[in-house]
DNA sequence: AAGCTATATGTAGCGCGCCTACACATCGAG
DNA sequence: CTCGATGTGTAGGCGCGCTACATATAGCTT
């Protein structure tokens, strides 16, 4: 997959992977690696500000933490994190929809 | 639907619209209006030079004609075209596949 | 005739968002 | 002690679609 696909759907991604669970930075990473089969190996360089980001939006909020000498920045969704999860859903359904639909199986649309 | 969202997805739209018929910008820009039902409403700004671009590539090619007065360039697609028509079409297949994964149904991968 | 809308094509410049490349730090293995 | 894995972070660049604008004809209204 060309790898900067994602555009837009980056902060989706990212709070999808944190529903439910807390994770650090690199977790994140490798836990997108796994979910997708391998297909998604985002570079820290682009998951790091975007974690920033969504911490400055009030989406998920962090807490230092060190196991092992290695300091930790543990990320987890807020309320409002969750809330945007959810129109992230929603305005995914909505684009699969009317991009699949546009793209077709194999026919037009109405040439009947 | 937020504008940008397209993003990377653009020129399949484009060439998809183009599959089996030729059209000129204008109608292109009606032909998805019409097609997504309405969610896609394109500047003219967005599509003209996204069909040069396309026209470079080797993907259409243009003629003119002059239809009541008015010069409309019409495109359609080239067998490469047609190529690169079905390469996106799998590569759509494959980042809604992908990112459509991870944003779950509503459960985790594999949170047995 | 003047003015407005629909039809039709096009350019210039901006800004967002992700990537590339780099920098820094600790720990375990060789 | 060097190297790779773990872990976080910044600086700068660039592609791509958008906004806004420019141009032109046809046809309708007033």
């Amino acid at each position: 997959m060309k790898p900067d696909a994602l555009r837009g759907h980056l902060d989706a991604l990212l709070l999808a992977t944190l529903d439910g669970r807390e994770l650090h930075g690199y977790a994140i990473i490798e836990a997108l690696q796994q979910g997708s089969g391998g297909a998604l190996d985002l570079p820290t360089g682009t998951v790091y500000p975007a974690l920033r980001r969504l911490e400055r939006a009030g989406h998920v909020v962090s807490d230092w933490s060190t196991v092992g000498g290695r300091k930790r920045r543990t990320y987890k969704l807020t309320s409002a994190g969750l809330r945007a999860l959810n129109a992230e859903r929603s305005a995914w359904q909505e684009f699969t929809t009317v991009i699949g639909g546009v793209l077709g199986g194999d026919g037009k649309w109405a040439q009947t």
